[in-house]
RNA sequence: GGGCGCAUAGCUCAGUUGGUUAGAGCGCCUCGCUUACACCGAGGAGGUCAGGGGUUCGAGUCCCUUUGCGCCCA
């Protein structure tokens, strides 16, 4: 027999990299059933989740170390049920973040993109890509992410610009895309189109600007009448092309259909009628610029006014300003208000709270202007994806958010997908110089379709990162190829990520998987919240509380903040994540190494021969009972979702019942020898064994780790047999199974808590009256139900109590002398405390528990003869009755000693 | 303006078919280095589950409402 010595602190540090390492060079991340592989089995159930694809530039944040510890949870135990699992990993190329990354650096070597060119540009953004795109992979590999990254995926990959051009090529013949000028959200500073999604819109002060708009005197002679305006931004007004009034409006109603004349430009534009309007609002009259408003856009739609840029892409004012232009868009603000306020024009100032659309990236203020974007035509696609939903292909959790997704579908506009970007997906279109029509093919044409001319020139803007995104789920596994991935892990099973790329990217890749393989990408989504500081306050670089999950790690290991994540929280509620959690389950994980170093020791102590029929004790039978409920729970919670809830009751397993008791009597169990040490060693490897299996998702290190000391130290003991059928490693052992009980289970929990009862009430008293730890006291029970009988030993050593001075007997005329007592449920204990105990204290106390007692009597007495007792089910009345009676007895012994 | 969510112990949070003594971690108090673990053990204090109303035999849990906070969409 080898001892089996182990460090006394799990060493995470050593440990995490060699069990990674282990796993992925042993190919356990792989699908085990592989339909590229001979022995392929097309019967077993696939189990697949795409990764929602961070940044190639990025770098782990804590919103990583979320889904990754709850998408390789659910990948690992779908693994250890049995499905082929595979969790396809990635990154995406991030156009805006990727390129301006780039430009920094261009711009410290004091060039810039438009010096070097395009293909320059592009060979410098692929060179970056190649240096630093393999560091987010490499840090979400440390928070054991067990994916395959044999099929690790980049949506600029051939395959993924494949799929892309597909896509893009497909809607484009079906119609369903289109190029034209629209009003877009145009960021100066980038200078190029974002979509809605990307502008943010925030509350700021500003002013709001009170006006005049002169009216054109009909007879041509100056104008004294005019129509006061508000507006919060002020130089717009040269882009103005109608002043809109309600047209129940009595103020203004006559000057409908009259002309007012265009501040310090002198146009003339019309006064018109519009039920948009709010009468309340400022003046009740509103200026329409359809060029920088879309507000103002569709009122202009409405009224076939002409749309004017008075804004270039810099957001300078073009020609259109008069001697304004060429000025940027505040200073121009500023110069016309002065302008105005010397010609007399204008009203007033007053403080006005704006909402400011910024950019999602960097915060510029986006300016809505008119340009030639592509777009996809969404109605369609909007109406299937909200019916994929409604109808239950898709099932979203927590289920509020269905109504989020449908409120956005509802409402939704084209999408802009053209960027005015280099590093991406390029419109594959090429325009004819001789005929001015496009081409747009699935490969590179080398003439105009429609002429044949050659004088062809490919767009040159780059597709949105999102388009790519939205095809992930089917790119990443070879689509528009009829691949054996597709074909066997597709649709893919759940999609897990955060709430706040619902609509950038969920609903994008649902439309897009109905649109280009007529099938729901996925059955679930699965929405998680997102990471806050331990105060609920947002993560932010300025206000200095981030939390870095690489330092994380570094100091108190990855199962621990893996176990943080997963059981602090709920789907789709906002988490706050503090260190002090992270610092407890970092405890957890040791108390789960040292628990397994006590087993591994009982286990090599076994003598060889020692086997022998004999039945479990009682705390065998309970800890095995627990074990069942436990493995039932989380099947539950598993099967619901709640994994916080499953991991809650794991761990209050593992610590509170299996190292707080069993263990303990396990200790006790021992010291018999023989069949019983025997079958003892052989429970606390079965249920150790059982429990690691369970918490293996959630903490995959450090199970990983104990189970395979577990294993060998088992393997050169005389227990070698009870590990004959587990496999190689922990993460693909299979996993616990969920059995109904058998009907001995009630029982055996009760009569332990029972026992658990006095042991604690000894405890509690010692504890209360200073015995000290060391002093073995004497004792008596009194016990009718032999249980104690028993469990002699086991109330002995972990109540502290005297050996040979334990009594327990049936019943007993009278308290003997000098002793006190303790009621725990049905028994009665006497311990010789007199002496240290004053009686009038203990009197006292044992006549505020009889109260209490009393109290629960009433109250159930009350209960039971209410309505309850007739119409509540009968189970439940009866257990109310049990209550009742055991109350009544405890009442009883506590009257007795009193007496 | 429309929609969604939250309010439970000092702090951070669990508590999903409503079942009658509301749980955990951290923090706090008292003991204890008993060879698995001081990253520990034993014991303890601490909550009218935001306020009000309703449904029900029974409500932290369902409905209405008030207050406070947060988020999303316009």
């Amino acid at each position: 027999m080898s001892t089996y010595e182990l460090p006394k602190a799990y060493d995470f540090k050593d440990t995490e990299k060699r069990i990674y390492e282990m796993w992925e060079k042993g190919g356990y991340f792989q699908p085990h059933n592989d339909p590229n592989k001979p022995n392929f089995d097309p019967t077993v159930k696939p189990f697949t989740i795409a990764i929602p694809p961070p940044n190639v530039t990025g770098e782990l944040h804590t919103g990583h170390a979320m889904f990754v510890s709850i998408e390789d949870l659910m990948i690992r135990y779908h693994r250890m049920k049995g499905y082929s699992a595979l969790w396809v990993p990635g990154t995406d190329h991030a156009g805006i973040a990727t390129q301006l990354m780039v430009e920094r650096q261009l711009l410290k070597e004091g060039t810039s993109r438009e010096e070097v060119g395009r293909e320059e540009f592009l060979r410098r953004t692929w060179e970056w890509k190649n240096k630093y795109g393999g560091m987010i992979t490499s840090q979400i590999r440390r928070l054991g992410a067990s994916c395959d990254w044999t099929r690790e995926r980049f949506t600029m990959d051939e395959g993924l610009s494949k799929a892309v051009r597909e896509a893009f090529v497909r809607l484009y013949e079906a119609g369903k895309i289109y190029r034209g000028p629209r009003l877009i959200n145009w960021s100066p500073g980038l200078k190029t189109a974002v979509s809605d999604l990307e502008v943010e819109y925030s509350e700021e002060p500003g002013t709001l600007y009170y006006f005049k708009y002169m009216v054109k005197s009909l007879d041509g002679s100056a104008p004294t009448e005019f129509i006061p305006v508000a507006t919060t931004r002020p130089e717009t007004i040269l882009g103005d092309t109608a002043v809109a009034v309600h047209p129940e409006d009595e103020r203004y109603q006559k000057l409908i259909g009259r002309l007012v004349i265009v501040p310090m430009l002198g146009r003339e534009i019309p006064v018109i009628g519009d039920e948009y309007v709010t009468r309340e609002f400022g003046t009740g009259a509103l200026k329409i610029t359809p060029g920088h408003d879309p507000n103002d856009y569709e009122i202009g739609q409405r009224h076939n006014l002409p749309v004017l840029s008075m804004l270039d892409k810099a957001a300078k004012v073009t020609e259109i300003g008069g001697k304004y232009a060429g000025m940027d868009r505040f200073e121009c603000r500023k110069a016309l208000w002065a302008d105005m306020k010397a010609a007399d024009l204008v009203v007033k100032e007053e403080p006005y709270t704006l909402n400011v659309p910024r950019s999602q990236r960097g915060g510029e203020i986006i300016e809505p202007m008119i340009s030639t974007q592509w777009f996809v035509r969404i109605q369609e696609q909007a109406e299937k994806g909200l019916l994929a939903v409604k109808n239950g292909d898709i099932k979203i959790v927590p289920d509020h958010f269905e109504k989020v997704y449908f409120n956005w579908l509802e409402n939704i506009n084209d999408w802009c997908i053209s960027r005015q970007l280099w590093w991406g997906h390029r419109i594959p279109v090429w325009y004819c110089a001789d005929c001015g029509k496009e081409t747009c093919t699935r490969q590179d044409p080398s003439g105009c379709v429609h002429c044949g001319s050659s004088k062809i020139e490919q767009d040159p803007d780059v597709l949105d990162t999102w388009f790519s995104s939205g095809l992930w789920p089917f790119s990443t596994l070879g689509w528009p190829d009829k691949t054996p991935d597709l074909g066997y892990f597709y649709p893919t099973s759940y999609m897990e990520t955060g709430y706040d790329i619902l609509f950038f990217w969920v609903a994008r890749m649902i439309m897009s998987g109905l649109e280009f393989t007529e099938e729901a990408p996925f059955h679930t989504i699965y929405l998680h919240g997102l990471i806050r500081d331990e105060h609920g306050q947002k993560m932010s670089k300025t206000k200095g509380n981030v939390i870095d999950p690489l330092t994380v790690m570094d100091e108190l290991g990855t199962d621990a903040l893996r176990f943080t994540m997963l059981v602090g929280s709920t789907p789709g509620k906002d988490s706050n994540l503090s260190i002090k959690k992270v610092e407890s389950n970092r405890n957890f994980a040791n108390k789960l190494w040292n628990a397994g170093r006590f087993v591994i020791n009982t286990i090599t102590a076994v003598e060889e021969g020692s086997e022998g029929e004999i039945d479990w004790t009682l705390a065998d039978s309970w800890i095995w009972a627990k074990l069942q409920n436990l493995t039932r729970d989380v099947e539950r919670l598993f099967q619901t979702f709640q994994y916080g809830q499953a991991g809650q009751m794991i761990y209050d397993f593992l610590w509170s019942d299996f190292a707080d008791w069993y263990l303990e009597i396990a200790k006790i169990q021992m010291t018999e020898g023989g069949a019983r040490a025997y079958k003892t060693a052989d429970t606390l490897l079965r249920v150790f064994d059982a429990s690691l299996r369970l918490l293996h998702p959630f903490t995959p290190f450090v199970t990983e780790e104990v189970w395979s000391h577990l294993k060998k130290a088992t393997q050169g003991s005389a227990l070698r047999k009870s590990v004959d059928a587990w496999p190689e490693v922990l993460m693909i052992a299979s996993w616990p199974e969920a059995k109904d009980a058998e009907g001995w289970e009630e029982n055996k929990i009760s009569s332990f808590e029972q026992i658990q009862e006095i042991i604690r009430s000894i405890r509690n008293l010692r504890s209360e009256k200073n015995v000290k730890p060391s002093l073995r006291l004497a004792a008596t029970l009194v016990d009718q139900s032999g249980l104690c009988k028993g469990e002699q030993k086991l109330i002995t050593v972990l109540a502290g109590l005297d050996v040979e001075k334990v009594n327990i007997v049936e019943s007993l005329p009278a308290s003997p002398e000098g002793h006190i007592a303790l009621i725990a449920g049905k028994v009665e204990i006497h311990l010789p405390l007199a002496d240290i105990v004053d009686s009038e204290e203990e009197k006292a106390r044992l006549a505020k528990e009889l109260s209490e007692v009393e109290s629960h009597i009433e109250r159930l007495e009350k209960l039971l003869g209410s309505d309850f007792g007739k119409k509540a089910p009968a189970a439940v009345v009866a257990k109310e009755h049990e209550k009742l009676a055991n109350y009544k007895e405890t009442a009883e012994k506590l009257k007795a000693q009193l007496k």
